[in-house]
DNA sequence: CAGGATCCTTAGCGATACTG
DNA sequence: CAGTATCGCTAAGGATCCTG
C-alpha cells in the first residue's frame, strides 16, 4: 500500500517533500540519473530496500510524475526512467551529495552503487584541459558505461562506446578505492578485483583527474 | 526517542539523507533559514508536527551538527539556529522549493509559514534596479522582519529596521494573497486583514516587484 | 505559557516467503 | 525477473501531563 501522507503546506519545499520526501525516494531518483534501470538493477543498487517498498516507491514516483515506466525499446525489458520534471532534480541531488560528504560516515559495512561512483567521478574529476580527449569503457555491476575525458570535462553515458582507449571492469567499491589511491591499480589488476583491457596509462589519467585536478579543489573519494 | 536509521550507503546523497532525510527535518531547517526560532515558534510554523516529534528532530539535528541551541543573546529565550554547515543547505532548499512549485497542490486547508512567504518573496521578487532603495517593515505571526529593496535585489532580515518607509502587518496567507493579486490590497486594509502604516505606495512597489519583475520570469505566488 | 516528557494508537517500514 | 502477500517492528501522529 503506497504512502499518502502530506505536509499540507503550500510552500514549494513542503510540496517537493510530499513527492520525494518519503524514505528511499531520492535514492531511487539517484539511481536513475544516468540511465533507465530495471527493477532488479534498482534492488541490486539499493540492497537494503525491501522489494515491496521499492514497488511502492516506484508506483508513487510514477503517479507523481517523477518517473515513468520505460517505453520498452524494441522488446527490451521493462525499465524505469526519469521524466522531464524528475530530471530537474539532478542539480539538487548533486548539491545535496556534495553537502553530505561532510556528514559523519555510517558504520561499515556500507554499500556503494555504480551510479554513486559515477556521480562522484563526474562531479570532482577535473582533467587537464590541454590533454588529448580520451574514451574509457567502464563495466560496473554488469552494466557498461562510456566515460569521456575531453576539454577539461568528464562525461558519463550509459552503454557501450563506439570506440575506447581502455576498458575497466571492477566493482564500484574497487573503483572508488582506486579513485582514492591510484597507486593500488597494479595490485587490483594482479588480484583480479580490477580487469583492464587496452591502454593502462589511460586509466591512470582518469584516476589522476580526480586526485590531481585542474585546478585542485579537495575530495579524494566518495567516502 | 530519536531515530537512528541509516541507509548504510557511502554515497554523499545517502549520507545527507541520513542526516536530514527524516520526516519534518528539512522543514525545520527551512524555518531556521532567515532567523533563529524558539520551540513554540517552530510549532506555530509547523502546526501539523507533534511536540514530541519536533523535540526529537531538534535533538537529532543538533546531534548531527545541522543546528545548535542558541547561545542565548543576553538572557533571551532559548532558540535554535543553523550551524555553518546547516546554513549550506540554503541554496539546496531554495532549489528544491522551486522544483516543488510544479508539484500537485495539496488539498486545502493548507498551512503557510511566515518563512515560506519570505523565501518566496526573496526568491522571485525582481525590483526595478533603477528605482530608489526602499525599506519595509513586515510583521508576520508576531515577528518583525526587515525587507529591503535596493539595486534590483530583495534582502530579508530578522528584526526591526532602524528606519522604514512603510510597515505591514498581516498573516502569511494574506501576504501571499497580496503577492498573488496586489489589487486586493485596498480590500485587505479595509477589512483589517492587513494593517499598513506609512507610505502605502511602497507596499505597492513591493507587490509589484513580484508580479511585474525586472525582467519577467514567471511565478505569481507560493501556490 | 514555554519547553518539553510520557503515554497510546496507527501507519509506514523491513524481512521473509510466495507467485505469475 | 518482477513483483505481491504476510507479518512483526518501529517511527509517526495525537493527546495528555509534567516542570520551570
Amino acid at each position: 500500500m503506497p504512502t499518502s501522507r502530506s505536509y499540507r503546506d503550500s510552500c514549494g519545499i513542503a510540496r517537493a517533500l510530499d513527492v520525494v520526501g518519503e524514505r528511499w525516494a531520492l535514492l531511487v531518483v539517484r539511481e536513475l540519473l544516468f540511465a533507465p534501470q530495471r527493477f532488479s538493477e534498482l534492488r541490486h543498487a539499493l540492497p537494503h530496500i525491501s522489494s515491496n517498498l521499492l514497488a511502492d516507491r516506484l508506483r508513487e514516483l510514477e503517479h507523481n510524475g517523477v518517473i515513468r515506466r520505460g517505453l520498452a525499446p524494441a522488446e527490451g525489458p521493462q525499465v524505469y526512467e526519469l521524466t522531464e520534471w524528475g530530471r530537474k532534480l539532478e542539480p539538487i541531488l548533486l548539491a545535496l551529495g556534495d553537502w553530505g560528504i561532510d556528514a559523519p560516515q555510517p558504520p561499515p559495512p556500507t554499500v556503494l552503487s555504480a551510479t554513486s561512483v559515477l556521480i562522484f567521478l563526474q562531479g570532482v574529476a577535473r582533467p587537464d584541459p590541454a590533454a588529448p580527449p580520451m574514451t574509457c569503457r567502464l563495466e560496473l555491476d554488469g552494466r557498461v558505461w562510456t566515460v569521456r575525458l575531453a576539454s577539461g570535462r568528464v562525461q558519463v553515458q550509459p552503454g557501450e562506446p563506439t570506440t575506447a582507449d581502455v576498458s575497466l571492469r571492477a566493482e564500484p567499491k574497487t573503483l572508488n578505492a582506486l579513485l582514492a589511491d591510484p597507486a593500488t591499480l597494479a595490485t587490483a589488476c594482479a588480484d583480479g578485483s580490477a580487469a583492464v583491457v587496452g591502454d593502462l596509462s589511460a586509466i591512470g589519467r582518469l584516476l589522476h583527474a580526480v586526485n590531481d585536478p585542474w585546478p585542485s579543489d579537495g575530495h579524494t573519494s566518495v567516502s
